[in-house]
RNA sequence: GCGUUGUUGGUGAAGUGGUUAACACAUCGGAUUGUGGUUCCGACACGCGUGGGUUCGAUUCCCACACAGCGCC
């Protein structure tokens, strides 16, 4: 069956959910680990369960590439193939046109993209159909419309034409969409032009996908900016349908985006972050590796209910990655993973109690204090 | 004792008679939003073993001394 989206609760435009796939069902808002090559970096499925994050993300360009989507449906799909028997979503390869096209003009046709492959430099051809097809085999619980995540700045005329472009993308994707048990989700695109963003979530909807994600944000163009962005298109989407809005992790961002109705949010952050050594605090962003934790034998956060917290102190993390020792990357990660998704169940309860708005405005004033 | 080579930052080292003494590692900061990430960007020798001399000017040339390596008695 597909995904099934049932609204709960609302506070003003917060909404409290549930979605439903054959895989588990999980509540909204929630945060999504990404895990691009069928794994969530660094961590195992138990680890990526303990921080209860509902749903993950892994990514067809990737999988694709290596070890190609006939491996993984040979290995019973990708559940089966990486161990985890939880929901996930794959990301279509469209953000990858963002990332590795290197020349918009040259490179994105009608047809689909031209890609250097990033592992031997071979040329490739990623086309909404091809996406999907990959997806299909992947056999994910939710599978992305192949579109283009505009740049920003994009001046009007190149928005307005990748806009269209990915709306025939996606509408050719649906066509090629051959999996029964699977969800399929299209993407408002838009740039940052409020007439472009209304069109492309009307014209979108109009296709009926299973529910609806709002791209092409966070690509340089400042809080303001993004949080029109959502804005311009949100109105323009059903109630009876998930909202995912793709790409954002930033702890205040989250927060805002639910404040305009958004479900679902992804993001590589809390993963790379702790690759990196920082950490996410109630008090903003900490970096392990400063001078100052050397001899800190408390843990990230007192009252932090994850597994790195209830064992390990700043100390020993530091010593970690330091030392460029993996399990360093790995306990931050199920802190990072967990402060996010503690976060959505803090929003889920200010929603369910009415008083959102509150809980908003303490979160970011003192997460914000601490930001330098 | 004689001869010889060398002595540059926390480390390994490049280099030049004259504006900011490479580069790397370590250290110290910062970045990071649908992951081409053991990544990226900064900072970091007020001084080139010590003391004299030559020179307009010396880390670079000369002398002495100290220390280290190598060879010979």
């Amino acid at each position: 069956m597909k995904i099934k989206y049932e609204l709960t609760k609302k506070d003003n435009n917060a909404r409290l959910g549930k979605i439903y796939t054959n895989h588990g069902t999980f509540e909204t808002p929630m945060f999504m680990p990404v895990g691009t090559l069928a794994n969530v970096k660094t961590l195992t499925p138990e680890q990526v369960k303990a921080t209860h994050a509902g749903i993950i993300l892994s990514n067809t360009y990737h999988l694709w590439l290596r070890p190609g989507e006939d491996v993984v449906k040979k290995a019973g799909g990708l559940h089966k193939f990486m161990n985890y028997d939880g929901p996930i979503l794959t990301d279509s390869g469209g953000f990858q046109v963002f990332s590795l096209a290197k020349n918009k003009k040259k490179d994105i046709k009608e047809e689909g993209v031209y890609f250097k492959s990033h592992i031997d430099g071979r040329e490739l051809l990623l086309t909404p159909e091809l996406s999907i097809q990959i997806q299909n085999k992947l056999d994910s619980d939710i599978a992305m419309s192949f579109d283009e995540c505009i740049p920003y700045p994009a001046d009007y005329e190149y928005a307005k034409s990748s806009t269209e472009r990915t709306l025939r993308w996606a509408k050719r994707g649906k066509d090629a969409h051959q999996n029964e048990k699977q969800s399929l989700f299209g993407i408002i695109q838009g740039g940052a032009y409020e007439d472009l963003r209304k069109y492309s979530a009307i014209e979108t909807v109009k296709m009926d996908f299973d529910g609806y994600s709002i791209g092409g944000t966070s690509v340089g163009e400042g809080k303001t900016t993004m949080y029109k962005m959502i804005d311009d298109a949100i109105k323009y989407l059903p109630e009876d349908k998930p909202r995912y809005l793709m790409g954002v992790g930033e702890p205040i961002d989250i927060l805002e985006g639910v404040e305009r109705g958004i479900d679902m949010f992804d993001c590589v952050l809390p993963t790379r972050l702790a690759r990196h050594g920082n950490a996410f605090t109630k008090e903003g962003k900490i970096n392990l590796k400063n001078a100052k934790y050397k001899e800190d034998f408390s843990p990230i956060e007192n009252d932090c209910d994850c597994y790195t917290c209830k064992h390990y102190t700043k100390s020993y993390i530091r010593h970690l990655i330091t030392s460029n020792e993996v399990l360093g990357g790995t306990l931050l990660s199920i802190h990072n993973i967990r402060f996010l998704v503690h976060l959505t169940e803090e929003i889920r309860d200010a929603i369910n109690q009415k008083n959102f708005q509150e809980y908003k405005q303490k979160f970011i004033e003192k997460y914000k204090n601490n930001i330098h």
